[in-house]
Order: structure tokens, then C-alpha cells, then sequence
DNA sequence: AAACAAAACTAACGATTGTTAGTTTTGTTT
DNA sequence: AAACAAAACTAACAATCGTTAGTTTTGTTT
């Protein structure tokens, strides 16, 4: 069977990061993984190097998404406004198409090794600057109210980083609909 | 040394709540938390029952506190504003007061035994349905904007649940500051 | 049918886990 | 000083962890 290259690979990877969004990376043993795909624990290493491989690539595979996108939206001469609705659109994509990834990153972060953390931190960190500073340029060019930057920087990411625990719950969950209320409720609070 | 008598355990409990703040429940064996006391793993359990003990009393207090302080604004004859407001203010509180066991319970809930982890969702479900009720109430009162009622209501704890790691960031953290820039924040763009 | 590689298997390893039993130290009370 | 209990200790347990080595099965290619 040496046509599917990296398909097994790929199952491996979605299906354990369902398991580490339900308990945790450290609570998912690699029994448990295997168990939930049919095969015993040893077989998985024909497929991967190590536990931390397939933590490290979950969640660098989604930090690197939102990376990707503001790199895109931030050079753009477009309002803040236009800019920010972009970053909630990217966020609910997101959520919606790597719920597992994304639960995954929020909440097991910490668990990646040495390397892959700093690489991750730096992502992250860099993502922040960029919101920081649209928020900041839109607040200069008095478009936004002038609350305290870094406060509003905070409110904004936290709802947006746990939207995926809301779309777990609700199962009706539109897309355009919850695009719209959340301008409504993060943008218009902000936007004078 | 009879004189201390829950004094060695309320030590452990809190110092286990540091180290699993930081390193979640799982990745922190008693080995580690013995360490960080002085003691061997052993002599814990002159003082605790199991680990497990010690996440379920540092995750229901927490809660507790939570649920306690809703039960008493709730039936207040108050503004909804003003309830919101106490609300944010004894989120604040708690940040500050119990850093630790917040961030605990907001990661490792989900890591308690049956019974308690029942007992938690039980005191949070109450704790939102009570939340729900008050945005929901000054809605209909028209003191509220008339926004989807649910992603509301996320948007609001969301962005309260996880003010610790904002908190842990940020040294020069003021409370009366804060407090006034949250609720222009999260309630500004919500109250007309 | 022979050859081959992908992907499963069995069996086991050394390390670590939470926890228990039994013992000694420590400090207070009589 | 004797008695006592709290709280530390040593030593070990059964279970589970991630992972490796070596082998067999499976399915495709020649």
C-alpha cells in the first residue's frame, strides 16, 4: 500500500488533535491516539517521529494561518475599521475549519518543546504587534475611541482566540450572521 | 507541631495552584509539587487525600466565589448597568486575589473527578443562566442594544474569564484603572 | 509468481506516575 | 523526663508512559 504518502500521517494528526482539544495534551496517551484510529501504539511510529511532531505541527500549522493572513491585511490602505473586520472574518474561518487545531494551540501551547515554543511565541507575538499597531493607527486618525490600547488590544483577542468554545456549543452557528454581531458588539463599542 | 493544623495543607494547595497554573494539571507530578515545598512526595499525603483533592478545592473554591457573589447582585433592585458592573468589578477582584486558582480552573476543569466536575458545571451553568438573565432583561428593558443575546453574553465572559493572563502580562496593573476602562470597553459598546 | 515496501503487529525497555506501608524525626504538652 | 501526635522520612508497589527492535501481514509492482 505505498500510495498514500502522507494521508495516514494526516488522519493521525486530526484525529489527535480532537483527542488534546477533549483532555489535553499531556492526558491523551498514545495508546489512547492509537486506540481511536484502529492500529496499536507502536504502529504510529511508522507514521511519526514523536508525540511532540504532532503536537508541534498541530499548532504551528494554525499559528502560521493567522500569520500568513495579517501579513496580507496589514500593509493594506484600507480603513482600520476594514482591516480589523478582516482579522474577526479570518478568526471565525478559523474557528470553523480548524476547530480542533485552533482549541488545541489556545490551550496546549506550553507543552511544545524547547524549540517549537519560541517559534510559536515569536508568531504570536508578532500577530500582536500588528493588531496593536492597527489599533493604535485608528485610534491616532481618531477613527476609534481612544480607550487604553493595550486593554482594548486584550478584549479583543480573547474573545476572538475563544470563539471556538462557543462554536462547540451552539450548532447553529452562521457564519455571516456571527460576523456581523461581532462587529456589532467588538467593533461598535470601539468605533466611535 | 500540632498547632498548624490546615495551615501545611492551604501551603500545598496554593503552591500546587502556581505550578499548575503553569504547567497544567497533568504535566505537575507530586513529585514536582513535593519539590517546590522541600518535602519528599510521601509527606504530602500527611496532609491530602490525592491530587485530585487538591483540584477539586482549589477549582470549587474558586467557583464558589463566583457563584456566591451572582446570587447576591442578582436579585438586587438595581440597574442592569450597575449589575454589569458589579459583575466586571468582582471579576477583577477575583483576578487579583486568586491568579492562580482562576487560571486553574479555567484550564484544568475539565481534569476533575466525576463528581466534581459535575458539581463545577453545575455552578457555571447557573453562573451564565444568572448572566443571561440580567444582559437578557436589560435588553427588553431597552437599556441595552439589542444584539444577539448569546454571542453577547460570550463575548462578555470570554474577555473576563481569561483578564489573568492580561493580568499576569501587565505589572502595572491598576484596578480602579482597569475597571473603568473594561466597562467602557465591554459595556459602552453594548449600553445605548 | 517473485520481489518489494508500506504499515501493521508482538514484546519489551527504562522512566515516571500516584500512592501506600512502615519508620523516624520534630516539637509540644503533661 | 515521659508521652504524644504531627509531619517528615525511606522504600517500594503496580500501573502507565513514550518509544524501540524485530517480525509479520498487506497490497502493489514487476
Amino acid at each position: 500500500m505505498p500510495f498514500m504518502k502522507t494521508e495516514r500521517k494526516k488522519e493521525i494528526i486530526h484525529t489527535a488533535a480532537r483527542l488534546f482539544k477533549e483532555k489535553g495534551y499531556n492526558a491523551v496517551s498514545m495508546r489512547d491516539l492509537a486506540e481511536s484510529l484502529g492500529i496499536k501504539a507502536s504502529s504510529l511510529y511508522n507514521h511519526i517521529a514523536s508525540k511532540q511532531e504532532i503536537l508541534g505541527y498541530i499548532i504551528l500549522d494554525v499559528a502560521e494561518n493567522f500569520t500568513e493572513h495579517i501579513t496580507r491585511v496589514f500593509p493594506q490602505e484600507i480603513s482600520t475599521t476594514k482591516k480589523l473586520e478582516a482579522i474577526v472574518e479570518n478568526h471565525i474561518e478559523i474557528t470553523l475549519k480548524k476547530t480542533d487545531f485552533l482549541a488545541c494551540m489556545n490551550n496546549d501551547w506550553m507543552h511544545l518543546d524547547k524549540a517549537n515554543k519560541q517559534q510559536y511565541l515569536t508568531l504570536r507575538n508578532a500577530y500582536e504587534f500588528k493588531v496593536r499597531e492597527i489599533l493604535g493607527e485608528g485610534m491616532k486618525q481618531n477613527e476609534l475611541k481612544s480607550t487604553d490600547l493595550e486593554i482594548t488590544l486584550f478584549s479583543l483577542l480573547s474573545t476572538l482566540r475563544t470563539l471556538y468554545l462557543w462554536y462547540s456549543k451552539n450548532n447553529n452557528f452562521n457564519e455571516e450572521k456571527i460576523k456581523q454581531d461581532l462587529r456589532q458588539i467588538l467593533l461598535s463599542g470601539v468605533i466611535k
